[in-house]
DNA sequence: AAAAGACCCAACCGCGGCCGT
DNA sequence: AACGGCCGCGGTTGGGTCTTT
């Protein structure tokens, strides 16, 4: 069947849309809403077609869409998003708030997309690019199998709803029947077999493998560094993955994919090659995102042997509206803490804040966990928080032998697990 | 300083799904 | 069931801006 076109085209404006323009359509919707977009436009004084007037208004006009840089969540949100739902932006739109997909998609195709090719990573299979080649060698269809993955993950995410509605109406709670996410996987496990850890994980995922990989390969050597810069530069290649791999809690609550048990972290172990591990890669987190060459510093100082209970947030006016650029250490870099339960150090975080107000994750991972004291925020921007060491010691589950360092390290990785957790209990609401 | 190339993103195009007739 | 209108979506384009030579 042909398809007329969705007006005539003669006599109308295409292009560019002028400022009166605008005013003319927000005035319209305003007053009226927008209804049927093909009579739109000559109520609204337009020589528009109604689809040029719906993009305008849906993609740049519409009041509730936020502009401008996207942040550091958002990055990881898309990266994350596109793995698992490949190019299908209206739905990974649906997921960053006051984001259009248009938006979203213009972003990925100039920045995401080319910074994961840079890091060798295909950005259609989110694979090595050399386990992209011999994947394909293999015969097998990505394409399809992205398909039945990203079907497969929407099944999951149905099933753990339903199960959580059973679960609701039947008023069992959890110590009386079993989870709802293993009710969802025994009964994807019909449909799919659960994917063993680490030997299979879903293609359109091995992503997070290539990842795991290189965390292991470097792992037993993280002590080993010779100076702070070093570390950094071994870091920079890692990325956001390694967070999502190095802890449980963050697979997702409906999906088969599993994460290796060989970065996991171990709330339990007081052992200072495990904790170092672990906070660094919160480390790994921020710097790899954060592209390595930017205007604008987010700095970590920090104060010793000190037995304050108070530290300091302070933002910085620096750089306009490109912030969360950099994240970087400097100063104090050899010295060593020495700590009894007793002795608090406090830390100074220098950060930028954003146009709109945002202040940067880890202060806002601070006022998440109470540490964050809005009262105390005095005119200059200056904000102070209490009790910084002692309780990130405690909230990311180590009790001893902690260096302040990796203590605001821990403090982004903390509210990364957080934020992944929201992220994923949002995929399900 | 000027030209060429690269980059960016708003806007366009056309397909396909949904729904009413 | 067939048709036609409307809208949402993803791919692509074009022109303005920035960077490099």
């Amino acid at each position: 069947m042909g398809r007329s076109p969705c007006c005539e085209k003669t006599g109308l404006k295409k292009g560019p849309w002028t400022p009166e323009e605008d005013q003319k359509l927000i005035a319209f919707i305003e007053k009226h809403g927008h209804g049927s977009w093909r009579a739109l436009p000559a109520k609204a004084g337009l020589r528009r077609c109604g689809k040029s007037c719906r993009l305008r208004w849906s993609n740049y006009l519409r009041p509730d869409i936020k502009r401008g840089k996207f942040s550091l969540q958002e990055e990881q949100t898309i990266i994350q998003l596109h793995a698992l739902l490949g190019n299908r932006w209206s739905a990974i739109a649906s997921h960053l708030p006051k984001r259009t997909d248009n938006e979203i998609k213009n972003y990925w195709n100039t920045h995401l997309k080319k910074r994961l090719d840079k890091m060798g990573i295909d950005p259609t299979t989110h694979k090595p690019k050399n386990e992209s080649l011999a994947y394909s060698k293999d015969g097998s269809n990505l394409g399809h199998m992205a398909q039945w993955e990203s079907a497969r993950l929407e099944a999951e995410a149905r099933l753990v709803r339903e199960s959580k509605l059973q679960e609701q109406q039947n008023n069992l709670g959890p110590m009386s029947s079993p989870s709802s996410t293993q009710i969802t996987r025994l009964v994807l496990n019909k449909i799919t077999p659960l994917q063993q850890k680490q030997h299979s994980l879903p293609p359109c995922l091995d992503v997070l493998k290539a990842w795991q990989s290189s965390w292991s390969n470097n792992n037993n050597n993280i002590n080993k560094y010779s100076s702070l810069n070093d570390k950094k530069k071994t870091m920079h290649v890692r990325s956001m993955y390694a967070m999502m791999l190095s802890n449980d809690d963050l697979e997702s609550p409906t999906s088969t994919l599993c994460f290796p048990e060989s970065v996991q972290m171990n709330n339990n172990n007081n052992n200072s090659n495990a904790m170092v591990s672990t906070n660094h890669l919160g480390l790994i987190n921020e710097n790899y995102l954060l592209p390595p060459t930017t205007l604008d510093e987010f700095i970590i100082t920090k104060s010793l042997g000190t037995t304050s209970s108070e530290g300091a947030i302070e933002t910085v006016n620096g750089g306009g509206s490109d912030s969360w650029r950099y994240f970087t250490k400097h100063n104090n870099e050899e010295e060593q803490v020495e700590t009894d339960e007793k002795t608090i150090m406090y830390d100074t975080i220098s950060c930028l804040q954003d146009d709109d107000g945002d202040i940067m994750v880890a202060v806002e991972a601070l006022r998440g966990a109470g540490y964050y004291d809005d009262d105390n925020n005095s005119n200059n921007n200056n904000v102070t928080f209490t009790h910084l060491s002692s309780n990130v010691n405690n909230m990311v589950g180590f009790e001893n032998d902690f260096d302040s360092n990796e203590d605001l390290a821990a403090v982004n990785l903390h509210v990364n697990f957080e934020e992944n957790k929201d992220y994923w209990n949002g995929m399900l609401n």
